[in-house]
DNA sequence: AATGGGACCTGCGCGC
DNA sequence: TGCGCGCAGGTCCCAT
């Protein structure tokens, strides 16, 4: 699923390519895909607009556009973007560019979405989102798991906790931290905080090195799928053994989400 | 405060 | 081969 490294990603990708381009014409194949306002009027206000800026905050990609708009994207489970010649195959909207290229929003589920502010810090999504875990110090990260009590997988993936982590490298993370996704936040003990910052720094680094984990339907700005995924240690291979004591790899359901761990590296 | 479930949505893989 | 069912997951919303 696009987490933190794919949305960066597409953002970095999308940098090099886009900004100053003009988007000369928009074309809506599917309505539900645009948010709180109609698809005419979504046309309407990007038509023309030239390209400044691409943000992100969280899983978030932000497109800034002349007079203080923004296009606001949430690629969610089955979201990607491609730079084209043509149409894509689960293409729901396409932006047409003054390069005669076509940057198409694909979503195979249609749970992603767009949506346009004029500012976009004041987007509840935003407003209530955690830190991002490649800046927050040590001493910041430490701090806040004071007090909760939930499981600390579901708390990673928690988007008002820390921002960016999602199913795949929540996983990732513990198994690398050698910690049970079962365990009550408030009772890690500091070394083991410690280890689980840096391995949370490690994975989404090297995830986004290898340009994110394709799995499901993902693909980067050219299509292509990411390197990550075969890289990954535990996520997707329950029954497989553990690349470490060799056990077998269990899958457990965690806040309404498949969780795969070893239970004999993973204290 | 924390947890659980449903809704949104479609394609895929499985069992029969 | 073909059908139908259930699962996959990010976020929001509601209920307990």
């Amino acid at each position: 699923m696009p987490e933190l490294p794919e949305v960066t990603t597409i953002q970095t990708q999308l940098r090099k390519k886009i900004i100053n381009k003009k988007i000369k014409e928009i074309l809506i194949e599917d309505e539900r895909v645009i948010k709180g306002l109609s698809a005419k009027k979504f046309i309407s206000q990007v038509k023309g607009k030239k390209i400044k800026g691409i943000l992100r905050r969280g899983k978030v990609l932000i497109i800034e556009l002349e007079k203080k708009l923004f296009l606001i994207i949430h690629l969610r489970i089955s979201g990607w973007l491609i730079l084209s010649k043509d149409k894509e195959r689960f293409s729901r909207v396409i932006f047409k560019l003054s390069d005669g290229q076509l940057l198409n929003f694909c979503d195979q589920r249609v749970l992603g979405e767009l949506k346009l502010v004029s500012d976009w810090q004041h987007l509840s999504i935003v407003k209530t989102m955690g830190p991002e875990p490649l800046d927050i110090s040590k001493k910041d990260f430490i701090k806040l798991f004071e007090n909760k009590k939930t499981k600390i997988k579901p708390l990673l993936m928690d988007q008002k906790f820390l921002a960016g982590i999602g199913n795949i490298y929540a996983q990732e993370a513990l198994f690398l931290a050698k910690i049970d996704p079962r365990r009550p936040a408030n009772n890690l003990k500091k070394s083991e905080l410690n280890l689980l910052y840096e391995k949370i720094k490690y994975i989404l680094k090297k995830a986004i090195k290898n340009k994110g984990s394709s799995v499901d339907s993902y693909r980067d700005l050219e299509g292509d799928k990411g390197g990550m995924e075969t890289k990954l240690k535990v996520y997707g291979r329950e029954g497989e053994l553990c690349c470490i004591c060799e056990g077998k790899l269990e899958k457990i359901t965690l806040g309404g989400r498949g969780t795969c761990f070893c239970t004999h590296c993973q204290k």
